[in-house]
DNA sequence: TATGAATGAGCATTCATTCAT
DNA sequence: GATGAATGAATGCTCATTCAT
């Protein structure tokens, strides 16, 4: 029964590994004998499926790209702007819940890296960021939302995303995504200011 | 008259070259060395003013929040929320503009170095977080916005400032921040939706 | 029937790819993986049948030896001086002709690998020396040449075998072993300079 | 009066150290811990000087190479081939006898290392060769010395030249150049074969 | 017997920090 | 004070060898 430790499997034990100590130190206080202890097996094994430190990182935020991607086709099941919102949050607020060590490295580690890595997480967001705006010039044509500037619009909202990864992993901030999502929508979606017409 | 070369001055010379080479290549990536040759001064003399590289980064970080401090101390001088948080946006926008640098260091590598620095930034976030809960709870109180989470939409406006460090300081995002300012409050105050009355 | 890869023949297969990649890298730069693919098989089988890297080298060597011994048998059929010795270079220039890959590691590589090998190596070039030095020696008595140091010429020699090896395995400099080893015989016998009595 | 160990002893210094040790281990076996310990400094200090381990031993082959190739500028000072011969003859063994060491390497680890060092020998040889084959070709014009192949030539006289360092270097063979560099200079223009003439 | 996945000793190299001048 | 040559602890990576299957 041991058995199901293929190829495969060692080779998401060295991810898992390697994702458990990026996290907790960073990149550059991780230390690839470190990993290796984590998944309790040798310093050399690792590099039977990673040729390089770099190069490990680089599987592991691919992945994770591929992971959060799924969040936002989340988007695609819905018809109005407020509703594709909803689902986007709802659909980040779990992701960052599930997975805190992956979003810690995502958001965290992307930077500091290497040049071509940076290159790539560069292009991630901007790829992210013209599907956003796209949805929402579409959502202000089709007369949804108000006329405003998209880009900003998608700068805030991005933002608004960014904002929770913090308190969910270094605060280990409990949230029903479900329920916060909702309000966080009406907070953009009506705004804040109480509306005199009520009084 | 080489002597303008103060104590403080040198120690100032020091800090200017340090931040120019933290930011470009960010903490890890950056040498001793070439933060010598850009102040053009020899690398020892470093240590004559700081005991150790973290120190220097410590040093920046703590200069740097505060004169980021003074953005919050705009909002005192307005009386009602809408044009608090205008005048907050709007200095964030401002300091964003003006110290690309600092800004690329305060907010790109400040987790990932060492612990006791880590702890430092993220007191310095919870406390400004904390004075922004007041005033929204407050302004909940006054009634000037709706009922809602506090912390929920501190959390929402702390991510939608962070949000514009990345476009000016990566992308060189050219925005007038009294006008930006002005768009992204009034998404806020009032959301985006379109009011159906107005059809 | 696969079973013609004896026992005996998986161990010249090893040692035939041994060589090839020995020859090809050089010993340091040889890595029992290469071999083991170059030879088709696995890498943990080389082990089965020498216990490690070095004693394949070892055992290349010596069998090497083994090999080239004969050329200097090729003297004893010969009475003179004078044949002997052109047996001897003809011998040697057909050995490196047809050994390449053996004749480049037996001289290349010998003398850096371990302190044991270099003593057995040096050991060979000794015994094989005194061989041809007892040969000199023996002529010299028998008045067949001139009295001198037979050390010396020895010496001399040895260092014209060796100098072959370098243009017939690097250059691939094609040579008719007979040919060379007469006129080179003849310039060692009668010297190089031109007979005034011919004048 | 320790200021004599500026910047350009220390690094002969580590040359110094570097070659003592590459002859007694040869490259691969050398460490950089030990050549440190040689030259009585820190691991460290070699990298101030030198960029790399291979880089060390290139610096040495070529400063051998300039030394030792004033031995075939001897040759110049002579009119007859049979002079420049033995002036390079005794030239060449006192370089043996003079630089141990450096033989040791120059002979014996070049061929092994890296590739481009391994062209940069090579041509180095090829140079010397072609210095040596015009001498013998224009000797064999000017009639000094019979009509042959200078190239076969050439190989043979580089062979002998090559033979002298092993004893030397190796078993401490003791001469005197001058009287062993007559001794075989007259083997190779009078030939060994005693002269019947003589009965 | 054959295999190749797993191993870890071993080494070149980097760079923050020190200290003699 | 100012300097930069010297240092060595720290670490990514290699590859001969082992051993469970």
């Amino acid at each position: 029964m041991d058995g199901n430790k293929s190829k495969e499997s060692k080779r998401e034990l060295i991810t898992e590994a390697a994702i458990q100590v990026f996290s907790r130190k960073g990149y550059h206080h991780s230390k690839m004998e470190e990993i290796a202890v984590e998944a309790g097996i040798g310093k050399g094994t690792i590099y039977e499926y990673f040729p390089s430190k770099l190069q490990l990182l680089r599987d592991i935020m691919e992945q994770s790209y591929r992971l959060y991607d799924h969040t936002l086709h989340l988007t695609l099941a819905e018809s109005t702007l407020e509703d594709k919102l909803e689902a986007l949050i709802r659909g980040h607020l779990q992701f960052c819940q599930d997975n805190k060590d992956l979003t810690r490295i995502l958001f965290l580690d992307t930077d500091v890296i290497d040049e071509e890595l940076r290159q790539w997480a560069w292009q991630k967001k901007v790829q992210k960021e013209q599907y956003l705006q796209e949805m929402f010039a579409e959502a202000i044509r089709r007369g949804e939302i108000k006329p405003m500037d998209d880009r900003l619009l998608t700068i805030v909202i991005g933002g608004i995303l960014m904002s929770f990864w913090g308190p969910i992993v270094m605060e280990n901030w409990q949230v029903d995504p479900g329920v916060a999502a909702h309000q966080v929508n009406n907070m953009i979606m009506r705004g804040i200011k109480r509306d005199p017409m009520l009084d």
